[in-house]
DNA sequence: ATGCCTTGTCGCACAAGA
């Protein structure tokens, strides 16, 4: 069982790069993050005429998640419990049975959180309590469970190119990587660490300034699993080849395979 | 120090991204 996390920053801009990537990465379940499109605009005849299932969580304009799913999805929700007057659509879980067992995945995107100091900010970290609080009672469940996708967080500062230019940006802050931490400290394993442990593995590169060609990249878009998850845990990476397709997400997906 | 690109929007510039 296969399930990557890609941030395609568009979905209908991406929709071509995205199929012939499901055609070719064959993943059993993606969670897709920055769909940008309310849900009726979601391409889901083309995804499904792949044999994917298809839920979504759309939002006009921006933000936006989904999870497609060669295996049914079954109990769907939207939206991270802990503020049910949250507007931003940024989180998206459902079970997957598998065989004999099931997978719960949890597919996010993550406030940015900048400028720091400002409201912005603010929203990212009480998402991340909120997140943290959402993942201690999926782990009481005991359940396989991948809670992945845009995490907007550099773990250290292996995670970055050059971790200097990120001193003051929010993807870097203490306050970001302590709550990091305490995700990890819940028993949550870092899935693409744990089998690639070197620096230079990265996830996002920026459009500007040549970043792609320089490798001037940061690893923000993570799988975190659950201990009974992790037993599982076969193999997990990145795959950056979307990244060098013409007109491509700033993103490339990350992955895991898992013994179910 | 800033913009560098890219997407989507009741567009014809701007917000938001990271």
């Amino acid at each position: 069982m296969r399930i990557a996390t890609w941030n395609i920053n568009g979905v209908k801009a991406r929709i071509a790069s995205l199929l012939t990537w499901l055609r070719t990465a064959e993943p059993d379940i993606v969670c897709l993050q920055e769909i940008k499109t309310v849900d009726e605009g979601f391409p889901r005849l083309e995804i499904e005429s792949l044999g994917y299932n298809v839920a979504t969580h759309g939002q006009k304009g921006f933000n936006g998640v989904a999870i497609l799913s060669k295996h049914p999805i079954e109990d769907v929700s939207r939206g991270l419990p802990g503020d049910p007057d949250d507007p931003q659509a940024r989180y998206i879980e459902a079970v997957v049975p598998a065989g004999e067992r099931i997978v719960r995945v949890g597919g996010l995107y993550l406030p940015n959180g900048n400028p720091i100091g400002g409201d912005k900010f603010a929203y990212k970290l009480a998402w991340l309590d909120r997140l943290e609080a959402h993942a201690r009672a999926l782990l009481a469940l005991e359940e396989p469970l991948v809670l992945c996708g845009d995490f907007n967080i550099i773990p250290e500062a292996e995670d970055a190119k050059t971790p200097a230019a990120w001193v003051n940006d929010a993807l870097f802050q203490p306050e970001s990587r302590r709550a990091w931490r305490r995700l990890l400290a819940l028993g949550l394993t870092d899935a693409v660490r744990a089998v690639h442990p070197q620096a230079g593995v990265y996830t996002f590169w920026d459009y500007q300034a040549g970043a792609w060609q320089k490798d001037n990249g940061i690893r923000i878009d993570h799988l975190l699993l659950s201990p009974s998850a992790a037993d599982r845990l076969v193999d997990a990476g990145v795959d950056r080849t979307p990244r060098g397709w013409e007109k491509p997400s700033d993103h490339t997906p990350a992955w895991v395979e898992l013994d179910l």
